[in-house]
DNA sequence: TGTACATCAGTGAACGCGCGTTCACTGATGTAC
DNA sequence: TGTACATCAGTGAACGCGCGTTCACTGATGTAC
């Protein structure tokens, strides 16, 4: 049985990463405070380190919870579709991680955006860090299986070739280096049109962003896996 | 004639500006403290309202500073190439882009990072921030005049056509919706690429950035403006 | 079941820090006649 | 060319604020016998 105080401090953890995230969504990940926290639970503010050691700390938890929610988001998006359907699967996660990004922009700000200064994330953020990129390199297992390729081939250099074998080493992938070299250019060009529709870079040219990320994400997704 | 005292002014100003660059540089611009650039200086800090009539017009200076850098870094990167040399000139401005990022990480990341809290850039900021994405614009231009057209043919709803539209009238640019949609794309896809780089998102993943670089950069032009 | 003791949550005051901005001021540099 | 006055740069103290973190403490909740 789990004890009544053992509950109790599950609550308030949880209470106080709450505000932590509304913290987070209100003024960004470098405004985060003990004290605002501690206000708005009431408490006096060194009750806080009762459960979190540092300000530090908190942070590394907030940041593990997002990537968790990310890839979860992400996970199951892609569990809707048929696994042949490459390109409805692509499209599914895309869209997963921008409607994310949309409703949790300071979330989503403190995964992609500036590195707080003077903060490292420990290594336990690579697990949950590694949900949604587990699901594209799934992704592209997938194409490669079906005959797949990209539409255009890439060059690639020597160095890039062992980081591309590392890279399968790591993570278990077995696709080839020029799907692998055109999958990750396609992350990073997913996360690029997603950060600058949410940072604003794309506020006074584009009106309508939904309309637009689903045009360019497509356009992505048939870059990476051809039109098949 | 210059006045001294006209002069002596203009020095300082560059002073303060470039102590604040430093700054950014070293802590990032959420970090950027008037107090610090005057005890740099070695004057009170009250001085500094001399100059500036508050941080965030300090802040904006720095703004239109990096604009105006990447910019012109870009626009030189161009020259060097013959104008026919589409994919070369593609080249070129990416990895001016690239190279002025790395080389000032900070200020990149006070352009395309997460927004500073509290801070809305003002309207000066629009012409120092389109001069990049005008030399690409040309690029597009010069592409399509060449009959070259991305490799894969976007799907652009209705309300994106009007943002198109509208976007052309802005600029003054004569490309046709395929291209200029592919040539947002590419835009983010590249700054995606750089962020990816600068942010650390890659560190343990790729290891050779500046190959890898090379490779994704290239591939994403050749995806815009065809194999041609 | 009741008692004695250990564990833990939460308090409130304090430390030491840094920040942006204002204000009345001193002197030096420029300008008008 | 020299004098009287206005302009401007820079000072230093102060205001009011917020922050992370530490510490000795009180009182309540749990545990062992």
């Amino acid at each position: 049985m789990v004890g009544k105080r053992a509950q109790v401090r599950a609550e308030l953890t949880a209470e106080i990463l709450a505000s932590a995230r509304r913290q987070v969504a209100a003024e960004g990940a470098g405004q985060l405070s003990l004290r605002a926290i501690a206000r708005e639970l009431g408490m006096a503010s060194s009750a806080i380190y009762r459960y979190f050691s540092s300000r530090d700390e908190l942070l590394t938890a907030l940041l593990v919870e997002s990537y968790n929610e990310l890839g979860s988001f992400a996970e199951r998006a892609d569990a809707a579709y048929t696994r042949n359907d490459v390109l409805g699967r692509w499209a599914g996660v895309g869209r997963a991680a921008y409607e994310w990004a949309t409703a949790n922009p300071a979330q989503y700000a403190l995964l992609f955006g500036t590195p707080v200064p003077g903060y490292a994330a420990p290594a336990d953020t690579i697990g949950p860090a590694s949900r949604f990129t587990g699901v594209l390199l799934d992704l592209l297992a997938a194409g490669e299986g079906q005959g797949r390729a990209p539409v255009v081939q890439p060059v690639i250099a020597a160095s890039t070739t062992a980081d591309l074998h590392q890279l399968r080493t790591m993570t278990g992938a077995t696709v080839s280096d020029s799907v692998l070299l055109a999958g990750v250019q396609a992350w990073t060009a997913l996360f690029g049109l997603i950060s600058f529709i949410v940072f604003g870079q794309l506020d006074n040219v584009i009106g309508d962003h939904d309309a637009f990320f689903a045009s360019a994400s497509d356009l992505i997704g048939r870059q990476v896996f051809g039109t098949g």
